[in-house]
DNA sequence: ACGCCTTTGCAACTCGAAGTTGCGAAGCGA
DNA sequence: TCGCTTCGCAACTTCGAGTTGCAAAGGCGT
């Protein structure tokens, strides 16, 4: 089918190029398809677009990658550098924040963390907290948001490579915190 | 003078449409000024667009801002959260973000990461640590993005809040880590 | 094989926004 | 007043997005 072609280049071009730039002609032409048979499918450059990342999102969550961790933190934060440092993660990364339309981003933004892209991680940490591998205070979703927004700074601003020695550090932080506690009074966790 | 108001309404305006639905033309409109004489001094939108930026991160990163902090963790967060959700913060990091062409995105980065902008938070951090309010072997840069991260994720992602009662949270979590290990035995986190 | 329906390729078209140009009118310092 | 620069204005060119009509496949049941 023309279809799954014209998606996939499609995702692609937008972390190749960015929303921006994105021409729906050059992703026929890549795609080896005629421009009117992309157009007939889907009217306008957004609806294309749209369409890509809710397949994409759909095919990528359903079997492994952001579920198959072993589910500790050092893993967590591996698979989520995967999906993100993926074709698919830079397309939707890339497209939900450069959209200052808050309409359609913040629905595309919900259906992405619907499903088992957003429980599949979450019950990993809560895992891992019964494991008491982590507090039991733990705030899941914050931990899980702060090692997926890390890895975003470090892919599209500093652009710098997400690589073993990088993840470790990033773990190592938020397991261990930055604050000086061994052997001083402190507040204790509540 | 026409360059300071179309400077200013190219920013308020990444902000708000993003980089993909700015023109240049309804800019000139909301500044009042014809578009001819804002095509003289920029001839393309991207000149525009960097001039902007370069101007608000020299405007922005000399006198207080990211730089005007108490210089513990909590005040550092409260300040990088002021400038990456003001207009010009979102125009940045937008823009920034959206744009897949490493070349002028990088360069625009590697700019806006010099100066005061990073050495202040980082002179910040570094002297918490000498007053003993963060572990001496803290990295300090990590940590630095690491919020920053945190809070992009907030904005653009969740596109939730960015509150005190979050920033409380944020800086809880990285103060004193999500591991189970109140300050025994060192880093053997994996 | 036949007809039927859908999908694709192709080329020519419309349309609108981006960016250009020439000129005349202000502004402003000497 | 002169001379230089900057701005507004309107008409223009250009280019890419999206459209349309038609013909050539392709699939599918009979």
């Amino acid at each position: 089918m023309v279809v799954n072609r014209v998606l996939e280049v499609t995702l692609v071009e937008l972390g190749r190029v960015g929303l921006e730039r994105l021409s729906v002609p050059e992703v026929a032409e890549r795609a080896g398809v005629n421009k009117t048979s992309v157009y007939r499918r889907w009217p306008t450059k957004q609806h294309l677009v749209k369409a890509a990342l809710q397949q994409s999102m759909e095919a990528t969550t359903r079997p492994p990658e952001t579920g198959a961790l072993g589910s500790d933190l050092a893993s967590l934060a591996s698979s989520l550098a995967e999906f993100i440092t993926s074709p698919t993660g830079l397309g939707i990364v890339r497209t939900v924040m450069a959209d200052g339309d808050s309409a359609e981003a913040k629905a595309l933004t919900a259906t992405m963390w619907r499903g088992p892209a957003r429980d599949l991680p979450r019950a990993a940490l809560e895992q891992a907290i019964s494991r008491g591998e982590l507090k039991p205070d733990t705030d899941v979703e914050l931990l899980l948001f702060t090692v997926a927004g890390a890895i975003m700074h470090r892919v599209f601003i500093e652009r710098a490579r997400v690589d073993d020695a990088w993840l470790k550090r990033l773990v190592k932080l938020l397991s261990e915190g930055a604050g000086k506690k061994p052997g001083r009074h402190h507040a204790r966790s509540m």
